[in-house]
DNA sequence: GTAAGTACGTACAGAAAGGTAAGTATGAAA
DNA sequence: TTTCATACTTACCTTTCTGTACGTACTTAC
């Protein structure tokens, strides 16, 4: 007989909890943003280009990370620094030189999505296998014929 | 065209290690699609939802997910669904009745993404204090209430 | 003298993600 | 009888994301 257990509608309460500890299935927790800007497009890979023991340029990520746009590339960087989770220094030179490097709270984080990174690698195997099978989803979904289940 | 050398070489990047292993830091690999999925917005969200020894049924995932919308978590359970990660099961009745729950391989990813989950949620309270000091920021929020933790 | 490299900022535009509202079939509760 | 709940789908529209192109200020290379 718990209808309204599954979420409780609201709760003043979890207010101060969310200042403790975050709740990622509360809709307005700031732990949601964190998450956006690790999960974003290029946020989990500018985390792990970051790992190791040097600094990078931002050049230099550029080239590391296929694909990235340097437009991209700053607003990733910028919400990461923001976060706490990267480094920028920036020296006064003519031609720019900036340096970045993991936060000691980044390189917890870049751990993370770096396991992830490399569950999804060493999985992809399995995965595309399927696809081939199930023909086409991903970003574009056609007026595909509808399986019927029912 | 591939300047490589500037990460260490960890392994040689072969056309035949991209089949066998996938390169996310490759434009064009396909495991770039499965990370989409995985850190979609409500992907994460889903996976670990999904989590544990029950199954779930469709209104109560969206009950259990603040804020997602309907037309966002069956899009997202189907991506996820297509790339081998959930087990949708329906039984053929009035009202419809869905069950979804984890493939063993997408229990593996619900543990990555988990893992980064509890990091985002016990960290929250740094990084949140880290936004009180630095002025307002792209995709930072403002405290709901301004109830400062000492 | 001209091109390239550096680390971005900015304006513009197209693509993609996401939300809202409505519809479907049916049984059960109010 | 009306409403509600289920598990979606579809159309339509808004918001966000992302890429392209260009500008900068100056040095080095060709």
């Amino acid at each position: 007989m718990k209808k309204d257990s599954i979420l409780p509608p609201k709760q003043p309460d979890t207010l101060s909890d969310k200042f403790q500890r975050g709740d990622l299935m509360a809709e307005a927790c700031p732990s949601r943003t964190v998450l956006k800007h690790m999960t974003s497009r290029w946020g989990v890979l500018v985390l792990i280009a970051l790992q190791g023991p040097t600094t990078r340029r931002f050049s230099e990520l550029r080239r590391l990370i296929g694909g990235v746009s340097e437009r991209m590339l700053a607003q990733t960087l910028q919400w990461l620094e923001a976060d706490g989770l990267v480094n920028r220094v920036a020296f006064d030179v003519v031609p720019p030189h900036v340096e970045y490097s993991l936060t000691p709270l980044g390189q917890q984080a870049a751990e993370k999505v770096r396991d992830l990174a490399d569950w999804i690698e060493t999985s992809l195997p399995h995965i595309a296998q399927r696809w081939a099978k199930q023909p086409n989803q991903e970003g574009a979904q056609e007026p595909a014929v509808s399986a019927d289940l029912r």
